[in-house]
DNA sequence: GTCTATACACTGATAGAC
DNA sequence: GTCTATCAGTGTATAGAC
């Protein structure tokens, strides 16, 4: 049985850049009772990623250490080694999820029945995964800034299939009159960089807003970010 | 007099990330006649900016090397510690510079006399900022997702006195009925959101583009942001 | 499988000749 | 002002005891 709760001390989980401490505030995931060796495993390379995931969003690939990712996990750092070879592979492996995740939100755009409801939802379920998941969203737009030295055939292959599809979809859309004649990509893309914008920029958004931004914030910018989008193609409640 | 022309020899000024190559096509600016110090001072400084800006955007802060900054403005390494006595000084510069260039597109917003103008000119100018300037929005990019280390006064300072007082002005335009009462801030995070796109993630779109965007799909990616964004606040041609 | 100790490469920065 | 040579510190990765 594995216990969760939040450690203050025994691990120094904080990283220093030019003498502004970040405090990740770790939750590590500790064990009471020994498992079996398969869950052991399991268990250890979640944490692993979980605390890579966090340590290469904050500071870069570049400024990631495998000694703060150790700390963060409660491992010592040649154990990072034994489940993850390289640095590289331990990064590789954090941008897969993060693209996996990002991919699965798509669902809801095929299983709508029209514009409204397709891309309605589709924008709930970005803003979801920006709450839910601002350091993996925040490494997946460092790896693609640095020209996606390690996802670049994910970009040629899965990603560009999946948006051909989309834009098809949107085309149809526009072909049967249920929204306004806009660029398909163009749309796509707002709709990404919207969406992920509150993840990527949350540290710009907080301090602007004095603060995290409230379930009720959050509410807002959804409803928000839907208003303007929805009435832009033509398919607002008030349009 | 200074010639600008395009060296491939005598500096190596390619970065490798995990063996794959990245040419930076190093344009650097060559003296064939000794200037007065000031303007030598003056025009070795915009060369080592110039590099630095594109080395951080191409591997953040702590994948650039002082070495191949050198290298691609073609000074040996310890120079640049004579022009810049840090590493964080200089990134401290490049970030000033582009927040600098990003504040200026703001006017345009205040010489409006209406939302439709306003606006529509402002996603323009920060479209031209994306196409002209993409390595230093991608260092603004890559300094708020870290925490913004650097420049936490001035989104504390600069940026929230611009945010408030632009949102006082479409809360006006809102007031006068000149257009659909949406939020202001959220208006803001997304007219920066969709035209920085096009810079931070402009390698994504290349490759879904199969290439560079051409000067007629940057009009038409112009033209489809302000064609949602204006219509989605009641604004647009066709609303 | 896990951890300690260490090898080896590279980085930012500087001293000091010119 | 410029450049060569070099230092001190830190990084990834591994060897080898347990």
């Amino acid at each position: 049985m594995a216990i969760f709760l939040t450690i203050w001390s025994g691990y120094d989980t904080n990283l220093t850049i030019w003498s502004r401490k970040i405090d990740f505030g770790a939750t590590l995931n500790i064990i009471d009772k020994p498992m079996r060796k398969k869950d052991r495993r399991a268990e250890r390379e979640k944490r692993i990623l979980g605390a890579a995931e966090k340590v290469f969003a904050e500071a870069g690939f570049g400024g990631a250490t495998m000694q703060l990712i150790a700390d963060m996990a409660g491992l010592p750092k040649a154990n990072l080694h034994y489940y993850f070879p390289t640095k590289e592979s331990l990064y590789r492996q954090v941008v897969q999820n993060i693209f996996q995740i990002w991919l699965r939100a798509a669902d809801v755009f095929d299983d709508a029945d029209g514009p409204a409801e397709g891309i309605g939802a589709y924008i709930d379920a970005k803003m979801e995964i920006s709450r839910a998941h601002p350091a993996g969203s925040k490494v997946w737009a460092s790896e693609v800034m640095h020209r996606a030295p390690v996802i670049q055939d994910y970009l040629e292959t899965t990603l560009a299939e999946w948006t051909d599809g989309r834009m098809k979809v949107i085309q149809r859309w526009i072909d049967e009159g249920r929204m306004k004649a806009v660029n398909p990509r163009h749309l796509l893309y707002m709709l990404w960089a919207t969406t992920q914008h509150y993840a990527d920029f949350g540290h710009q958004i907080e301090t602007l807003n004095n603060g995290p931004m409230s379930d009720a914030e959050w509410e807002e910018a959804k409803a928000s970010v839907k208003g303007i989008i929805l009435a832009g193609i033509g398919v607002g409640e008030n349009p």
